[in-house]
DNA sequence: CCGAATATTTAGTCTACACTAATTATTTTG
DNA sequence: CAAAATAATTAGTGTAGACTAAATATTCGG
């Protein structure tokens, strides 16, 4: 009954670097220590000897510009830890019955648990899923296929209706209130009052049960992406 | 975008040995250092300093015989990680059709990243199984009830007729073996030969295909146990 | 272009977890 | 019971990953 393993090639902390900077670069940041320092919530200098440590490995290149940029290796490996969080993502709000805006922060905990062999089968199992449950593309599935145009909210006209597509996914309260209000990709919605001068927008859900309205301040509307 | 986590209370390395002593004592046996290092495949040097670390967080104690126990705290989080385990185990081979004979090894990474509440979302859509896939019961699903009387193989009678229970789960191999020959819990047999003075036991499937004539040795047979 | 603000690096420390080698206990056995 | 075998401990190392504090670069604004 051994339980060692034989040693996985890369550590859960270097994982989390690299899915951390991957996320970043797919929001079209340039990385840099300081910013890095932030997202993965470690000092400053942290980053620094740990960067080091991934240059080393030939994971990331650091420019003289202190620029952070991936190699091959350490992209293809931060895209599987990204591609496993969102597909652990879909396990378990559809295999599992887990909570919508729970599932963000237990997935991270999962990521790093899903072999390749379990991925696939989890693909599988999933129907090839191109997006996680907050709207965000399956790198591996979703690549190359057209997705539907999206702009933010705030770039919308009063009164235009819409669809959900995507909606920030790393705030847990503003999830679930989302959640509790209905507001998830698929939701069809109408633009009631676009009210830039005091920083709202107000939003008529069109659910099930009927319509609710929601007001957005407009930093939170900037980043709920719908159709169009 | 914070990536960090507040810090599980128990590394993924203490979950382990907590979980290689719970199993060790599953079996009635009583635990010491040299034992520890062997199934958790370290020096014997390293489990000493583990176990003095772990003495100290109150998790177990260590007696002047040298012979490790559990406290409260160290049996409630090493019964957890089994539990999670074997959950774990179910979910990969009937939600996610993982092979078989891959699960209790996939399950081991697993284990660490299931919080409690993933853990009773998990046991809900599995229906609160009594056992895993290889017949292990699950505590805290199946603890108290009674469970079928089992006696290994070798304790068999020549053309007794019975059905699989619980099959040895830590040969990767074996396991392999035992499923490309379709012998696993449930799975009905009788004993063909039993002849203990050339060390084998002769047994025959009785399959959905069709019979299967399986000759397994003393060693191997004393670890799969059947009804009776 | 210079000084303030911001960013990065270095130095030194700490913990967890692994190792080997050497030493000390303990147990088994002739 | 003493010698041999087995078990446990101690001492010393090493690496990953975190920290603070101090030093050094770099960038930005007036």
């Amino acid at each position: 009954m051994l339980l060692g393993e034989p040693k996985p090639e890369v550590s859960v902390v270097v994982e989390n670097y690299l899915q951390a900077i991957y996320k970043l670069k797919e929001r079209d940041e340039r990385v840099f220590p300081t910013r890095l320092a932030e997202v993965m919530n470690v000092s400053v200098a942290t980053v620094v000897g740990t960067l080091k440590r991934l240059s080393k490995q030939e994971m990331v290149e650091v420019g003289k510009n202190k620029e952070v940029n991936f190699t091959v290796r350490g992209k293809d490996l931060g895209e599987a830890v990204v591609r496993r969080h969102r597909l652990a993502e879909r396990m378990l709000t559809e295999l599992l019955g887990v909570a919508w805006h729970r599932a963000h922060a237990e997935a991270h905990r999962l990521e790093h648990a899903i072999s390749p062999y379990v991925e696939t089968k989890l693909a599988e199992a999933l129907g090839y899923p191109k997006t996680n449950p907050f709207g965000m593309p399956i790198p591996g599935y979703s690549d190359g296929l057209h997705q539907p145009s999206m702009k933010p909210l705030i770039q919308t006209q009063d009164g235009e209706s819409t669809v959900v597509e995507r909606v920030p996914e790393e705030d847990r309260l503003l999830l679930e209130f989302f959640d509790n209000n209905g507001l998830r990709p698929g939701t069809q919605l109408k633009i009631k009052e676009l009210a830039h001068y005091k920083g709202t927008i107000t939003l008529l859900l069109e659910l099930e049960e009927g319509e609710e309205e929601v007001v957005l301040g407009m930093d939170v509307a900037e980043k709920v992406l719908v159709r169009g």
